[in-house]
DNA sequence: TAGATTGTTAATCGATTAACAATC
DNA sequence: TAGATTGTTAATCGATTAACAATC
């Protein structure tokens, strides 16, 4: 049996995978741990260690075959498999992500925006329908939405994470100042990310520079 | 001597700030190491563990001055500076980010935009002067930019890290899909925050739940 | 063969959690 | 006083790093 995978890999193994897209445009046939391993910043032990839970799947001294190891890391993770998404929050940020369609390289397509704000919905140019905040559980539901990019203000993305749980929602990127989390009765995974906290942090860094490595 | 703080740390105290200036909104005079802990989603332990790196703050019995410690975190992690950011890329997102004024709560300011593309900075509306990637050096250093979010393509982030490096850059969050790291010559801080990779890394999460927690 | 590179084990490192004495 | 809550120590947990035998 094999064992389970730590989070740190799980990361790890999907910048892997966008790394073998890569290469595989550019007709690479094979990688080693040490090349992946710079691409990605981290030693190559680290790489191998990381690919070891997937199975034996280099060959040693020659490294890893580009398309199998991409096929290993895709099925294992369930990267190949299409992913229905939504933005709430069509403010300049939430409309910059619905819109930024290049950067969902296949398995991803965002298929509805919701804001509260019915009157700005009407001003929104775009072929992905949107609709009020107040449709989210039914739209969510029938259209079978897993994942959400949540770029409401913070006070009230509490209450839209609601919703979207009530609607059966899988995965919430939160990119709002709040900071969620799931309660333990519900299953969803919730992902913070606070870009403009991530100033003060590395400003933080900075003026622990030297005492802090 | 007070011991190195570490960084798992350092990014809990910058949420708890955060927090703390919310509270102070309110005009909330004390808070407890279980109430933070409970907003930020960690147990109150490490609340306390968290602080205790900066000596000893609370109150047995009654908690946490909320002035007071604010004042300390803020002093210590420099929060209180005044520190001048750009941000390099003006397409949806970066210009999204550029004009997000009211988020910078206090101590950020964006003095900069760039982006390669001459016509497309000839639409731009905005107070915020913006210059073509060409420039970035010298505009750099001379208003003595610390901080830099890049919302560049994943394939010519390196090119422009050279560039805002030469210009004496402290600190840059990456929003380009390709991982960035510092050579170790360079004393700069990247954080690399990929959106889209978060996506698929909570795809992923969500295909090996159960046998991953 | 000789050089390269894997997969794995063991050692190290660092962070989190638990527990509790101290005390307002 | 009794209840609440801190700061700290010790125990646990998990991840990273180092090293190397195996082998293409």
């Amino acid at each position: 049996m094999v064992s389970r995978i730590p989070k740190p890999t799980i990361n790890r193994l999907c910048k892997i995978y966008s790394l073998l897209e890569e290469f595989e445009d550019k007709a690479e046939i094979t990688v080693s741990s040490k090349a992946i391993g710079e691409r990605i910043g981290v030693g190559s032990h680290s790489v191998r260690k990381d690919i070891s839970y997937l199975g034996e799947i280099g060959t040693v001294g020659s490294g890893y075959e580009v398309s199998k190891l991409k096929t290993h890391i895709g099925q294992r993770l369930g990267l190949n498999v299409e992913r229905k998404a939504c933005v709430v929050g069509l403010g300049k940020l939430g409309r910059a992500i619905m819109q930024h369609e290049k950067l969902f390289s296949g398995n991803f397509k965002i298929v509805a925006g919701f804001d509260a704000n019915i009157n700005l919905l009407e001003t929104i140019v775009t072929d992905i329908p949107v609709y009020p905040t107040c449709d989210i559980i039914e739209t969510v539901r029938r259209n079978a939405i897993e994942f959400a990019i949540l770029t409401v203000p913070g006070h009230s993305a509490q209450e839209i994470v609601k919703r979207l749980i009530g609607g059966g929602i899988k995965g919430i990127i939160n990119l709002s100042s709040a900071t969620l989390s799931a309660s333990m009765n519900e299953s969803v995974f919730i992902s913070n990310i606070d870009i403009f906290g991530e100033f003060r942090f590395l400003s933080a860094l900075f003026t622990l520079e030297g005492e802090n490595k």
